[in-house]
DNA sequence: ATACGTTTCAAACGTTTGTTTGGAGTTGGG
DNA sequence: CCCAACTCCAAACAAACGTTTGAAACGTAT
């Protein structure tokens, strides 16, 4: 094996291993004797456990905000409609990952792991660090959908996250899935597209009188 | 403290922790100790952690199902709109855990988490014991969005199910975000709304060209 | 009261975890 | 050449984990 920076290894070890088992079910040991370096490695270069985890989420986070902000200020004044905001968002991710399609699953499923198991160590982190691109977000999706109330956006922003986290995050079980009881192979393109139909519609659904 | 079934004191602390933390971050010495009872008390009466895991979803989803299962029955032969087959659903898992909010809010993290952290042995289980239920709404759903592939109903669906999970896992968050925000007191019932709106809007969206 | 099955308990078991250590390699500048 | 700084490594560390044990406590029927 090409005996590239042992800190690259480790992080493209844990990440894998990361996404696939979860946080607290990774051993350090797991991760070592996969990317072929010593035990003592990773507390040599980062410190704890906890900051490799951090250092995962900044390698991956940090391109792709910087990308989407460099995104979002090129379509800065002009009128966006929904499907064109929502198609910013999930071609910046493309974009990032280079439509390796693996690469992506990872991706959302670390980000599915950071809101279900993050401590408020996590959480504070994220919210540090990407919380202003996210606002920037919001404030153009409010011009995006002038009839919600704010309140009502709010929540469908939740719905929508959550569509989105859990199949992506899921994405590789289920084309599985799919494959074996349709007998149909869907790219992750296809699905991504279908996602934004679905996430565009409840978006925009109309509120019941109830 | 009452000295209720101890089986019964170890369930209830262990579903609540393992909502908060997820399960392997959950210690049996955790859930003894909050529960007041012994620490082998765990391994005597379930034989194993991995068992007292499955009977914490055991539980809670086996009333959840028998309800599903008889609503449905008696909804059978009608014929029913999307929205009607969504407030079954919706309607069942509040009339299980009574309107306590707090307990459909763990009903759902656990579902989350069973999905997310779920290793073999629990897929196989959820699969073998709540398969036919799921299949039967799914059977339902194919009546009441006519002008979907099967393909794309199958997407759908777990859109709507990612929505779903992920904002009800994480209500008890959210409400509190939303209230220091807004300043407005939202009821989950009053999510549950939204969210079936949401809902219903995504799995009607018209598909795009593309 | 005695005997028996069930339940509880403190203590210990063997593993596995994250982390630390001290010395052995490696590298580049004085 | 040698020193200093950096990196790696095998080994050990304390702590926490799930699990097991054997005896004490309990309730119940004979």
């Amino acid at each position: 094996m090409a005996q590239g920076d042992t800190v690259t290894r480790i992080l493209d070890t844990a990440e894998v291993l990361f996404a696939e088992k979860g946080f607290a079910e990774t051993s350090l040991r797991a991760i070592t004797s996969k990317a072929g370096v010593n035990l003592a490695a990773v507390n040599y270069h980062f410190g704890s456990k906890e900051a490799l985890i951090q250092a995962v989420f900044e390698r991956f986070l940090d391109p792709f905000c910087d990308a989407l902000a460099r995104r979002l200020d090129q379509a800065n004044g002009e009128t966006r409609s929904l499907e064109q905001l929502l198609g910013i968002v999930s071609a910046t991710a493309l974009e990032v990952h280079q439509g390796d399609a693996r690469q992506l699953a990872i991706f959302f499923r670390l980000i599915g792991l950071a809101y279900t198991q993050a401590q408020g160590h996590m959480r504070r982190f994220l919210r540090q660090h990407y919380g202003p691109v996210f606002s920037r977000f919001l404030h153009l999706l409010s011009a995006a959908t002038p009839t919600l109330t704010p309140v009502e956006r709010f929540w469908r922003v939740h719905f929508a996250l959550g569509a989105t986290i859990f199949t992506m995050s899921g994405m590789s079980s289920l084309t599985a899935i799919c494959n074996k009881d349709f007998g149909e192979a869907v790219s992750p393109d296809q699905v991504n597209q279908w996602l934004l139909d679905f996430v565009a519609g409840g978006m925009q659904a109309p509120a019941a009188a109830s």
